[in-house]
DNA sequence: CTGAAAGCGCTTACAG
DNA sequence: CTGAAAGCGCTTACAG
């Protein structure tokens, strides 16, 4: 038989479907000979209600569409697994938009996840000038992003990340760190650390963007080419994963790490923790990232209009390995 | 204003909801005239058709389940990206379960995905006996896991894989590798391999499991235990995460890899390759298994009763590093 | 070529 | 305490 519906399960009981719609919702009074009758209806049929038929009348979808450059990258991996946990415990699903580090498709997905009628966005790319965002009716909340005056953003602290890898580099005998980032613009806070802390020091800052949308193959020749040319002594970088080429290009060229270079990272992903567990590291909470932007969001949805405080950063720590 | 709908865009182009459906959906004639003045009533209203109301009717919700143990492995978090791509390509939307390591929460996210009307669904979890999978009505599609008799699975050549890996050590001049799986059970075909090739040259098979539900950290520690004890000469480890703890296993002990000991992994993730790229690795095309199964899933969609032939093991391939 | 009406599977005022 | 009816936003026979 077909998938039974709450007609299937009234006939069945001898009621009316708003009473077995009362079952379902707990709602007003029902005599206890009912709500057997209805329940045992409804486990004889199998029934399970229909979602979508639900969220059609509800003003509620009970979807929230999750917009991330690609899980394919272990940190964002990390970030929708804790997302998408603290989502289904709030009772919501996770809509699941890969962009597949492409910026066209952010904007397509904003389109389609409004059409889908989710009930709200959490958002973690790099493409800063999507538009969109600020005419969206939706509640958002955006992960270490500044989308628009009013979209909450939770993001770890990334300002004291960015000096206590500097100065632990500097504490360990570096003199000449030299800084790899993504993209060196005003918003850069890890970058803003650690050009205050040379500062302080009387120290030369020396920093290498590669930008966002290089080839990870670029982005490691660049890395090379900078580590060997500069005589860096030291090299924090702002990503796990340019640490590991700053690793790998000491092996290569017979560095020895630490002594004649210093590396220090930034994430502190389980996957490179566990793969790579020498690395020193800025560790950001990435599960409790995932989990306020999800708790936030889920107040948003059910409070659009109530005024928030800024969310406070939260804080990071230092993990120290072996390659510093 | 509120968000418009079918009415409102009719109204506006002084036609009735039916012939907005039609030019919304190109279905029937309609007069070049009437088709322009309801476009520029839908632009001028910013006008999106509302999913939810669509899947009601048709028998299509264009959603998929896709339900991995956690896509904070960077390996499920490459197949799920690659799902998700082939999916968006065809039209459909993906509804991301994410297991968290937890064997319940397999048989709530099947409850869930049914309720929530998904077109099908992707699965690529170790729990072998959640029930459901042989009653649920859907059109499903496995990854490298045998459900049911009827569910299709996509895998890579496991046999060949484990073949390549082990006759690889063996060349480097291994003469005792030890395997680590996480389960020796009969369908574990890279251990198959790896005995198959070991009783071939007379040498004696060492296989070592550590489970799957092992904690990662209790796992380092099992594979530091066998590998200090079975004075291995090598190191089949039939996951990628597993060679690097062999890895660090070998620096912590002051063994010289590959001289000492030779390491050979598997899976071949992006972030491993970038990451470790120095590792020896069977890689599975890992975008290729998930958009063959995105692929295989839209087929079935389209004709649930089409005799499918069974799907031929995807190719694999060694990438040979500096660790063997 | 175009429209009025029924219906997808539910929930929710409104009656009784 | 329980039910008949309207309605969520669409699509699709069925008429005209």
């Amino acid at each position: 038989m077909a998938r039974p519906k709450l007609q299937d399960v009234a006939a069945r009981a001898g009621v009316s479907v708003t009473t077995v719609s009362r079952v379902l919702n707990n709602r007003g009074y029902l005599s206890d000979d009912l709500r057997r009758r209805v329940k045992a209806a409804i486990d004889e049929l199998g029934y399970r209600p229909d979602a979508i038929a639900r969220s059609l009348i509800g003003r509620k979808s009970g979807l929230v569409g999750v917009v991330v450059p690609t899980v394919a990258d272990p940190f964002f991996g990390e970030l929708v697994s804790a997302i998408e946990r603290s989502l289904a415990e709030h009772g919501y699903k996770t809509l699941l938009c890969d962009c597949q580090q492409n910026a066209e498709r952010e904007a397509e997905y904003l389109d389609l996840l409004q059409a889908n009628r989710v009930d709200g966005i959490i958002t973690s790319t790099h493409n800063r000038d999507v538009a969109g965002y600020d005419q969206a009716e939706l509640p958002i909340v955006a992960v270490d992003r500044r989308l628009a005056a009013h979209i909450p953003i939770i993001r770890s602290d990334n300002r004291a990340g960015g000096r206590l890898a500097t100065e632990h580099l500097l504490a360990r005998g570096s003199r000449a760190p030299l800084l790899i980032t993504a993209t060196d613009h005003a918003g850069n806070d890890r970058a803003a650390s650690y050009r205050e802390v040379m500062s302080e020091r009387g120290l030369e800052a020396r920093v290498r963007a590669y930008g966002y949308s290089t080839p990870v193959e670029d982005r490691r020749a660049l890395v090379e080419t900078w580590l060997s040319e500069s005589g860096a002594d030291g090299v924090f970088a702002t990503d796990d994963l340019t640490a590991m080429m700053a690793l790998e290009w000491a092996h290569k060229t017979g560095r020895r790490v630490p002594d004649d270079v210093r590396v220090v990272g930034y994430d502190g992903s389980a996957a490179v923790r566990q793969g790579v567990p020498g690395l020193t590291t800025v560790a950001q909470p990435i599960e409790r990232l995932g989990a306020r932007a999800a708790e936030v969001l889920v107040d948003r949805i059910a409070a659009p209009d109530a005024v928030m405080a800024p969310e406070p950063p939260l804080s990071i720590g230092l993990r120290v390995g072996w390659t510093s």
